[in-house]
DNA sequence: TACAATTATATTGTACACAATTTAATTTTA
DNA sequence: TAAAATTAAATTGTGTACAATATAATTGTA
């Protein structure tokens, strides 16, 4: 009944269902970030600037597993947005110092309905959550021995 | 110690870990998918040609939840490739089927050495692996609903 | 201290990913 | 059965992703 080839069978592999779950999931965001003006990927960079106020596009890249080919067309659409402020470091010219604006502080406000929302659409039980979150860092963690 | 911001702590996010996990074991696949001349989305469009031989748009986007507009130019490059052939159906001329060649069967020869190739890499022990793949699944499920 | 190596960001090119729209074929229905 | 609705792909436009390369600043070292 099985044979050498059941391997490559996709429900038998683990990376599609994480491939796929996380793109529905982005999709469920969408609406409500289409209300404050915001891309999925410009939500988690904003996520990191609302903790930290102020970090560098390496730091950004580091949290958020991104290079710079993707972070410096993002942070200029931010930027022009009103979101960031984009300057070189003084010490260290190589550094882009990102900082938030007043209207990217605001925006705080507004964001912090979203998860709410979300938990709403993704009805999956407390501890069901902790495990998959648990699992998912885990793997992560294993990923960047 | 905790306010009404702590929802939009990265940390805190289940979406985030997801995303970064997905992006992160795409990536270990690509050197292995570099050798048979595929990226990750060809490669799971072709897992589902090597188990059907035969299928449409349509249901390949079912199946790997993605639209014609992602589907068309990707299958565009496996015909240019040669591993598929795409015709439309003469029952339903709206219906574009997707045939796989005898040089897309051969293929899976040199892809059935994949699967193995990755559990390597992410060295998740077996319950963890089997958890983690049924409580995305189970993710997916209640999206779908 | 010149110069080689490293580091941080930007740029270029390719490939998704998806919303919105278009086109063409088929089915439903008035 | 002709027009309306539906369906399946394709197209268009925007926004990631990321490898590879380039550029500029800083650091390490002979």
């Amino acid at each position: 009944m099985s044979d050498k080839f059941d391997c490559l069978k996709i429900e038998n592999q683990l990376c599609f269902p994480l491939y796929a779950c996380s793109k529905e999931i982005i999709k469920r965001y969408k609406p409500f970030l289409d209300e404050i003006d915001l891309t999925y990927t410009q939500y988690i960079a904003m996520l990191i600037l609302w903790e930290e106020k102020k970090t560098t596009v390496k730091e950004l890249g580091t949290r958020l597993y991104l290079d710079s080919g993707t972070l410096t067309p993002l942070l200029k659409k931010l930027e022009a947005k009103g979101f960031i402020e984009r300057k070189r470091s003084d010490k260290d010219e190589r550094n882009l110092i990102v900082k938030l604006t007043n209207k990217g502080e605001e925006l705080k406000e507004q964001a912090v309905q979203i998860p709410d929302k979300m938990s709403c659409c993704v009805k999956l039980g407390k501890d069901e959550a902790r495990q998959l979150y648990s699992l998912l860092y885990r793997v992560l963690g294993l990923l960047s021995e």
